[in-house]
DNA sequence: TATTTGACTAATAAACGAAAATAGTCAAAA
DNA sequence: TTTTGACTATTTTCGTTTATTAGTCAAATA
């Protein structure tokens, strides 16, 4: 990626952060990243694209966190999974454009972003299927039924957190009680 | 409640189930009903009121369902929460109207009914700690650290599934692994 | 050739008033 | 005390204008 791109997507990064995607302007980003608007468009063909691709790498980031939580194949399924959850919140928490796509007004546009988040949930669901078939075939875990059920639940929950802890303010007080949570989803789907 | 007042009553209950908040009129609903408008706002002073009483009404029948779960002091802690889950779900699939308040456009004058709903939270996060409690002095479960956080996750979850199973139309083919799942969370708490 | 520029145009949002729809009132009647 | 429906008050909708912002492009630059 060019020097003038990145620049150019990190100045949109922080000012979508700072404003939000409805309260930022085109020429603002450009005007802040010292640069034409012509020169915004040149690489991001629209307002909503640019948005998408500044939520993309933020997911991507998380993804990459991810990848090499998931990829080691000699780590207890039981480690990998509450590794997975602890990186994920703390990831979550500071990918602030992603957290914007959560508030209400966002539903409308929302049809835009759909795939991305579609995609980071497909990939997120495939992974934890993955890992839990691993802890099953090890014996290490124990769950009845369609395992692929158990991770799509299982990323329900943590999505269903993103709410009340990024927009309602209980991160700081909910997080501290994170780790114990996760030992009780731990002793629930491991093998007696 | 006179009858004339509960068929209002059902009847708002029924018109606001079919058409939503927004595209139901007061006309339509007194109309409906066989009434005159002004019977109406005799018995509920504005439109908001009447909604929110209609919605009240549907959390009042899960309390009532809920508190017969809740109130046997015999019964192991564990069966209750098992209990609470299902029963929960099923009740809320038919809520109708409350399921309306989980739409997004309805954010905006979520205010308006938001001590209807944080009651019926504060409510439920009290009986489940109560619960969790008991289990944990009977030996039943075994819960590190504060109890009421288990309580507050326990209720996220559930309340993060509302909007996938009632909204994305995913209840049917997710409720069949329902079961399974209490079983994880009944063995994540339980005391080994 | 690939990239950058900023004046330019096109599209969208905000502001406003008029008309229509709907919320809410009240004196009279039951 | 409760019910009624004609009535008023408010809110929404629609069309129009204005302002803002998204998006384009020919020329310049590297």
């Amino acid at each position: 990626m060019s020097p003038t791109k990145q620049k150019l997507l990190t100045t949109a990064s922080k000012t979508f952060g700072k404003y939000g995607f409805y309260k930022t302007s085109m020429d603002e980003i450009a005007k802040s990243a010292r640069k034409a608007k012509g020169s915004l468009y040149y690489h991001f063909s629209s307002k909503e694209l640019l948005f998408r691709e500044v939520v993309q790498s933020e997911l991507m980031f998380l993804k990459q966190e991810l990848v090499s939580i998931f990829e080691d194949q000699h780590v207890d399924s039981r480690d990998v999974i509450s590794a997975y959850m602890t990186k994920r919140m703390m990831i979550m928490n500071i990918s602030i454009n992603y957290q914007e796509t959560l508030r209400p007004e966002f539903y409308e546009f929302y049809e835009f972003l759909n795939d991305v988040i579609l995609e980071m949930d497909q990939w997120e669901k495939q992974q934890i299927t993955k890992i839990l078939n691993r802890g099953v075939a090890n014996n290490e875990l124990e769950l009845p039924g369609d395992v692929s059920v158990y991770a799509e639940m299982l990323l329900i929950f943590l999505k269903g957190l993103e709410t009340p802890l990024f927009l309602k303010g209980q991160y700081d007080r909910l997080i501290s009680n994170f780790d114990n949570l996760i030992g009780i989803v731990i002793k629930g789907i491991s093998k007696v």
